[in-house]
DNA sequence: AATGAATGAGAATTCATTCAT
DNA sequence: AATGAATGAATTCTCATTCAT
């Protein structure tokens, strides 16, 4: 790895750590920099703006995340097999990465920038892979049509997102994971077709 | 109305429009206090901080909300209308008051001193009046007992929150209205016992 | 007594307590206003500003201080006596009122208005009365005569409001008194004229 | 010098001027970073908070205070020498930088918070000192045996104070030094064993 | 590229004082 | 005379950002 690109990493694992902890607000560059063992006017060589360094934070991670969901999903059929799967992995891997849930729920996602960001586009393709999904489902005929698949996808990231803020706000006590079968079950249960009786 | 509680209020208000528009830690004193056309210090008087105004705001409306929210549930019966109002209710308020839900939804549920404010205590009569409705629907036997009320009741405010969320970073485009039927259909099925072959 | 007066001493008293815990900047006419059970409009009735309550506190007392001094030197003989019944007097005037003492000698002695008060003028029978000895010991013959009475005065306050001082400092440990022996033996024996041999 | 040591210094001559003029809670960052040059936040790259910079001030006038007087007492032999050249010393060195003698006695010294800085800490040479040299002087039988050293250190800093403040309070009119004949002969009397006749 | 000293705008909060009641 | 709500000037300290080295 070049080195440029390592002290831009540098940089950015110690912002998640800063931020992640103490919110946009309440972290400071000066801090930011004495943990990634650089100077402050460093940070400025790579980053336009605190804004800009917050927003550069979750590109990698996101597209990591799409990445080994991706890999997740192989070989697995079936909507709703597949809706199981992000369901379950969107748990796991928050859990496994606390403090860029944290950025995530409690300060990018409800942020007023935020949809004008890199970090959006990075998002995006998670986004759009459950809308992929849903629809598959919807051609299948396992999913219900006659409900906008944007409405299922508020619905399921909705519940996630509901989930894991409140297991934040709450101080990370417990496994989230123990969440996964009900959680589920429920989604399942509301965007199935209805079997005829 | 005592004169006391009359500029109380006007701070209030200003407080609202100015933190919805600018956030929390955009906002300024000196912005809010103009706005109420009174000084500074007079905020001082009213309030110990500006986090303490910030939290005073939700207590009246949240009040409000719940004492609305039971009058239009009287004279309803079955769990699932009650939940169909809730959820209309919910939605039907929050276009209504577009400002306030700006700050509950973008700053105030996802501040981590929110769970220890007094604010947190006015909410609970809402929070609790839900997993009521859900027991009850349990217990008439409409509503999955295989789950936990706890995670229903992630699932409804889930998709309402998320449903919010994304039409106030979208500008608050379009009707949220529009959005009631689909949401609670799904919000019903997924709950709903399923009916026997 | 009539109840002007009465008013007047209450506020006295309060600000004394809290000026001398916290001394002239960290008081606040709210907290004095509180002690005293009176509005803060109310002191403002009674006096011009803070700055004038400050010094309008010493003023009684130290007319008080003065007069019972009088009292005490009654019937002593001898500028050496009344010195020595000065130096008991004084280090036991200010033990019995320490907060008296901590406004007279860590915020009034030190004030740079305070020659142009009310309170330094009260102040001057004592100053006063102490040259009063220190010229009749000159003419007795018993005080050294090839000395300024002035610089005479500063050896017999300087060394008492040093340990004054020192002793407000840490926190009023231990007893005033159990200096006064040794100081007043220095004391008389630097300023009395050296017996021949 | 090193331009960092320069700056510092820089501010701390500002600041004695500007605390000495004004007192400590009467002067303002704003105008000790002025006359400084200064901007405002670069004080507090080198102090902590204003009363950081306050106590900072009379820790180098301290050190280089004593270490000229060390100078000045070599090869004086006598403890009654000694005091004379410390009494000396005292009134010129502080007669030569009245600024800094208006910040230490009418501020520092009457200050709460003093005897727990590190001010204090450098004091403590110089009033240890003056003990040794009291100690020297009961042990070579000139000076009395028969009252506490520390006594004997409350009367000549005591008088010395007190003709300082009073230097001060005045306005500083006059000269310092004219004192020290009277004073230092008050003193070497007080303090001598009496001559056995 | 890296540094970190210097900057200075910016904001919350305090509190003596006023004045309408 | 008494009140206490209202005022608003005043001040410390923070911190993102710049720039000379």
């Amino acid at each position: 790895m070049p080195k440029k690109k390592v002290k831009r990493q540098l940089i950015i694992d110690a912002a998640i750590e800063v931020f992640s902890r103490n919110g946009f607000q309440n972290s400071t560059i000066s801090e930011i920099a004495q943990k990634a063992n650089v100077a402050e006017g460093t940070i400025y060589q790579y980053f336009k703006s605190k804004e800009d360094l917050f927003f550069a934070i979750p590109i990698d991670k996101t597209k990591q995340f799409y990445n080994e969901l991706e890999l997740h999903l192989q070989g697995i059929t079936g909507a709703e097999n597949k809706i199981r799967k992000f369901v379950w992995y969107y748990l796991y891997h928050l859990q496994d990465n606390p403090e860029y849930a944290r950025a995530l729920m409690l300060e990018m996602r409800v942020n007023r920038n935020f949809a004008n960001t890199k970090t959006f586009e990075a998002y995006r393709p998670l986004t759009h892979k459950i809308l992929e999904i849903i629809q598959e489902g919807q051609e299948e005929g396992v999913i219900r049509n006659d409900t906008n698949k944007y409405m299922i996808r508020h619905l399921i990231l909705g519940i996630l997102e509901h989930i894991v803020t409140r297991w934040l706000l709450k101080g990370e006590k417990g496994d989230l994971l123990d969440r996964y079968n009900e959680a589920v079950e429920l989604l399942i249960q509301g965007i199935r077709i209805p079997e005829k009786n």
